[in-house]
DNA sequence: TATATATATCCGTATAGGCTGATGGAAGGA
DNA sequence: TCCTTCCATCAGCCTATACGGATATATATA
């Protein structure tokens, strides 16, 4: 599926944000609800939501921030908690939740585990998100309904 | 401000979902980010949790979804309560969570408030989402992290 | 003005989910 | 084998936030 992965090694320098990473089938799936009455049943938008909470916790969206960036091998546990300055354990849960869920692949090394980005799609999120929000910043900063 | 929104008056019929709704500009800024090191800072993190925090609830996810195969115009708050089947104040404040944070807009006209999608990239977010989503389901559904 | 309808906001409750700290298990080195 | 390092998981606490129901505000109409 993935097919790129090397086009990007050092992913701050060439952008590579094209909706090109979505096969045509791709799009025609998302596509084909309901095009009327009910845009997304009740239980669609229950795995949407869940989805987006998982991008919905700062050190998740820091952990993906910084395997994004990583060398293809990836990073460790203990580098990415160096690098984040926050407790072991809970490094290892939210990485739990992001492998879980397929945003990551962490591969054991030895007594290494090794965790990468497992689909570029992530990076296309982030990205697209990071421009909406620019607009937006103050207002989302202060927004009333999520404190 | 938007400086866009006619582009696409019908939105069910025309996907319009590319990467060409981002100006160079803002793709710049976006990537204008520390390239090593801290990918984000704890600040921006938060940011950026916030902003998907907004797009991680069901009842928003279903409004955006009415939304975004309404007509031009937009649909009333009475139209998207009956739609949705949920109670008028709920739907209220979820609308007015995404005003404020910039995904859609709300005019008066009469005793009526129009809502509509205020930037397509809403629309490609959550197409993306939805290809994400589709090869991991099982996973996000059952993730113990986000119970 | 009085009333009806449309929309917004407030309040108390319940719970999802993040955090800390401790513990358990795996892999390598002495 | 013992010890150390790396990673995963568990339990309890605490806060954010979604919800239902009631109420307040705006607009139109009689």
């Amino acid at each position: 599926m993935k097919s790129e992965g090397e086009r990007n090694s050092d992913s701050a320098t060439s952008p590579a944000v094209t909706i090109a990473s979505l096969t045509d089938r791709q799009r025609d799936e998302v596509r084909d609800r309901p095009a009327s009455g009910d845009a997304l049943t009740p239980e669609a938008a229950e795995l949407y939501a869940r989805f987006f909470k998982v991008l919905s916790d700062p050190t998740r969206l820091r952990l993906l921030a910084l395997l994004l960036e990583a060398p293809a091998q990836g990073r460790t546990v203990s580098e990415l908690v160096a690098a984040l300055g926050v407790p072991q354990g809970r490094v290892s849960t939210h990485l739990g939740c992001l492998r879980w869920c397929g945003l990551v692949q962490g591969v054991r090394e030895g007594k290494y585990v090794y965790y990468r980005i497992s689909d570029e799609r992530v990076r296309l999120l982030l990205t697209i998100a990071g421009t909406l929000l620019q607009e937006h910043a103050a207002s989302i900063a202060s927004c009333g309904v999520i404190r």
